[in-house]
DNA sequence: AATAAATATAGCACAAGTGCTATATTTATT
DNA sequence: AATAAATATAGCACTTGTGCTATATTTATT
């Protein structure tokens, strides 16, 4: 039985972040009327990376969300369109 | 010997898109007085990362792009302020 | 209520992002 | 020109994003 080794280095998955993305991305999906699987199609994303990353339970790439800002035909700074909560020092 | 095995999933590496944002998020760092070490050691990033990011070398994650822009301390709006070009039908 | 459509979950395999460390190369400074 | 600082490369190990396939769950429609 190994003993769950932990790793030192830390890995950054921003949470708030990502929950933040998530659902701006549903927003804008639903604003420009596309379903999930319609959406996944026409972007060559697979449907389950859609629904992964509405429900936050990924960090995805940045070549995935400008597959999605192109399929939507939006811009990316309108899908970058929210706040991030600052860092504290 | 065995055959390279080539894999028929098709992964997007979205090369223009990395290009520009590369590009563009150098041009930002610099505005804003970082070094790229500064940048990784404020960041929390490694070095490396950075370096790669900046030479679109990888495609980074989106957690990886919230971190740049809460130490850069500029919106995403902001580091996403750049075009990219339409998909063709 | 029954059916269909849309979303969410799950597991596997493979590709790739990231940290870490070290070194090379390029650019700035004296 | 010599030195230092900044940036770029490289390789390894580990973690995780992604496609694919299948199933479950939720939501909309008749």
């Amino acid at each position: 039985m190994k003993p769950q080794q932990q790793s030192d280095r830390k890995l950054i998955f921003d949470d708030e972040g990502i929950k933040a993305f998530a659902i701006h991305l549903k927003k804008i999906r639903i604003r420009e009327g596309y379903s999930q699987s319609q959406l996944a199609f026409e972007s060559g994303l697979s449907l389950s990376q859609i629904a992964r990353i509405e429900t936050a339970r990924i960090n995805p790439t940045l070549s995935t969300v400008f597959a999605l800002a192109r399929t939507l035909n939006v811009q990316l700074s309108d899908l970058f369109d929210f706040e991030l909560s600052p860092k504290e020092k």
